[in-house]
DNA sequence: CCGTAATTTCAGTAATTACTGAAAATTATG
DNA sequence: CATAATTTTCAGTAATTACTGAAATTACGG
């Protein structure tokens, strides 16, 4: 690892802490941080000299990352080994990886949600769990709905969506006005 | 465990599962779920004994969850025991998962970003690699000042926006509008 | 298709994380 | 303030997860 420089290796670092926070473990985390702030693609071994693990570690690692679509493969003229790269669009990046969390570990729960509120039961308190579950169940519908929503718009009315924050609740009001003048019934 | 119904065992289980996909571990989550669904507090031996582990792994797991501002601690009348639940409010659990998750994962991360991106550096990589952390830190503040700043909203007006869904994009394109008729430069 | 380079798999082991029971600390109550 | 009830801490151990090296498989160039 002293072959990179301080600074990315600081970053490469602060993503393996990152990494294992979440489900990721560090070492995948690692490697997605290489190849991010890497300039050209890299092969297996030299990602796995760049961060001084074994091989078949990197090989293990590149196949989770390739299973959350955080990578491109690629191949260099007149070299047989494989490439590796990171997308190089953050938004893109981004999306990929509320699509595959969402696919993981949303759907499941809200799966397993939907089957435990039809359920027929017979006392009091596991008719209240229920109560307790669809409102989880609801709450988690109404939010990963608008993500997959809001995902089809395009970046830059995301980008400006954002910026506004807050302010969405004036044009929200807006709305309602405009409503009331033009007799419009649709939400 | 068998003390508790299938229909909350089964809840409970998959919270466990999930718990350790992220960083929060197995008994943790078990705890949380279990308080969730639960129509009274429950002192810690309770949970103990629900959840079949020791009374030790129970007190650290509630400590956790403390520290996520997920339980709250109430005592009963002529009961000298701790007893916790979970809030109700969906909303409102949601939001302190958010923050909590911000404050201990997004913003040390935004930290070192932007101590890496005005690092003086002497290389072509390390000055890409800087390019790169910066389109990162960009992102991600944007993504999380918008936010903080929605969580402003009053619940009301929130679930009214996520409903909308997409739709966000035509009160857009509409207050474009509006603003060239009336020559209004605000953003 | 043969030989070799590259990659993957996997059993064994190392490292980390989770969990327990006993003891210590804290807290409430007479 | 002494006692007992309750909670917390923590060292030891169990369980899980991560990592390695060797062997097997796959893919490529001749």
């Amino acid at each position: 690892m002293q072959n990179l420089s301080p600074l990315v290796q600081n970053f490469v670092l602060h993503f393996g802490e990152m990494g294992s926070r979440w489900g990721i473990n560090r070492t995948v985390g690692q490697i997605y941080a290489l190849l991010y702030v890497s300039d050209r693609p890299l092969n297996a071994d030299e990602i796995a000299e760049a961060l001084e693990f074994s091989r078949s570690n990197v090989s293990m690692g590149l196949k989770e990352l390739e299973s959350w679509r955080l990578t491109r493969l690629q191949h260099l003229p007149g070299d047989r080994r494989e490439y590796f790269s990171a997308p190089e669009d953050v938004w893109a990046i981004f999306k990929t990886l509320a699509e595959e969390r969402k696919k993981r570990e949303v759907d499941p729960t809200l799966t397993m949600l939907r089957g435990a509120v039809i359920e027929n039961t017979s006392t009091a308190s596991d008719r209240y769990a229920q109560e307790r579950m669809k409102a989880m169940h609801d709450l988690i519908e109404l939010v990963s709905g608008w993500f997959t929503d809001v995902h089809k718009l395009d970046q830059e009315t995301l980008v400006q969506l954002m910026k506004m924050g807050s302010k969405v609740q004036k044009l929200l009001e807006l709305k309602g006005k405009l409503k009331v003048v033009t007799g419009g019934k649709r939400t």
